[in-house]
DNA sequence: CTCAGCAAGTTATTATTTTCACAAAATATC
DNA sequence: GATATTTTGTGAAAATAATAACTTGCTGAG
């Protein structure tokens, strides 16, 4: 095993692995071989082998992985075994619906402290947890000890913001403003751009395959032009 | 230009290219080239000249592109000209959140219903929009004539949704349960995974690089066994 | 009208990611 | 204990994607 760069879609598949693993744990499997995980969850299985050949030698050869053991293994290589304290920028609906979305809840994430720019709702709570001045951020983030900010304000704010929780020390952060913001030094930032999504969906519908089960060369129009 | 399959790298990009170019028009800007913009939005212009000429050529050659013309080109190449009517699964805080999301208020997708199980919520209002009986899904979908559908259900219900959407004819959705789903014919799915999302960041703040400064070899402990 | 400069469109190259295929290792069987 | 079977871990091949390099065409100055 060679110590290279772990591509972040490695990563990502590991997180999928892991749910699979807990799901086939709570039917009562004790093993699992790279197959039957593929063919199970419609994955690749040298793919999957392939890894967490990366983090080391987890399986056995005829028989394939310990479930147990490689859940342990995924949870540390994730980092999930250490609790994440969260801030979330902007107490808008959807600061507010991540506040309490039970994906942090069920994870080893913690929402610490949410912020905000408006006097009127400073000082207010959703559920357990207070909203502060964002001007307050980085002495309240120390406090909260906070380490995962989530940016949940409107894209004009987001880079200004970036700036502020970068300025606090803060290493990893997820973007929910429309606008792909990039790391400046050694952050983490995972943009979940929804607007990105919708307009996919939205190219899907309206492609011209579509629309009458015919491919339409899009240049056809153009290049008669000149006929 | 040849018609070949596009991917969807490719039109995720053309969304940003949308934006950036809304921001250049904001601006005043008439015209742009693709250096103009890869250089101002940290972009690669081969990658921007790549994408726009599988649709056609639109720009001028010693000139570059002209803002409103490609605006209105790619408008129409993601079918963001045309209304899409948006049924949300899931009447809990993120459903709820998502209805009126400010994403969905200002692009071309109106909310028309939300659908949930339970029958305390339905009947209820969330702004103008009606919580429904999942039941009645595809009547209701048909009626409020939704062409696409947001998952917002726990992982263990999604794929009975998925089912059920696809089974009232819906082509496009969007997925938040945090389970990758599938498609199962000419469907257009787009997961947006929180949960992956989370642990990828959970996984930057773990791995050893980020804790010392030094890369560990991950295997050394068990190479070790055997000496 | 010609020519220099610019920038699109396109071909070639490089890098990354996925998939295939097989040797090595563990287990089960006889 | 030898052998057939299973399944990992991994190099090689194939497929995708990103970047760089080149060619063509338009514009504007002289």
């Amino acid at each position: 095993m060679k110590v290279e760069k772990i591509s972040e879609l490695t990563t990502n598949r590991l997180s999928v692995y892991l749910r699979c693993l807990n799901d086939l744990a709570a039917h009562g499997a004790k093993t699992v071989s790279s197959d039957g995980l593929a063919k199970k969850f419609h994955l690749n299985s040298a793919q999957i082998r392939k890894d967490l050949a990366y983090f080391g030698e987890f399986g056995v050869r005829g028989v394939g992985y310990y479930i147990d053991e490689l859940r342990k293994h995924l949870t540390k290589i994730l980092g999930l075994d250490k609790q994440h304290r969260v801030g979330i920028i902007g107490a808008g609906r959807l600061g507010m619906a991540l506040t309490d979305y039970y994906g942090f809840a069920q994870s080893n994430f913690t929402v610490a402290a949410l912020f905000d720019a408006d006097t009127e709702k400073i000082g207010q709570k959703v559920g357990e947890v207070e909203i502060f001045d964002i001007k307050s951020f980085a002495e309240t983030a120390r406090k909260y000890k906070i380490d995962v900010a989530v940016i949940a304000v409107p894209a004009e704010f987001a880079e200004d913001v970036l700036e502020l929780i970068t300025g606090a020390g803060i290493k990893a952060l997820m973007n929910f403003a429309p606008i792909p913001l990039r790391p400046h030094g050694d952050v983490k930032i995972k943009n979940v751009d929804l607007t990105i999504s919708l307009e996919s969906l939205s190219y899907f519908l309206a492609k011209p395959s579509n629309k009458n089960g015919k491919i339409l060369k899009p240049s056809a129009a153009k290049s008669r032009i000149k006929e």
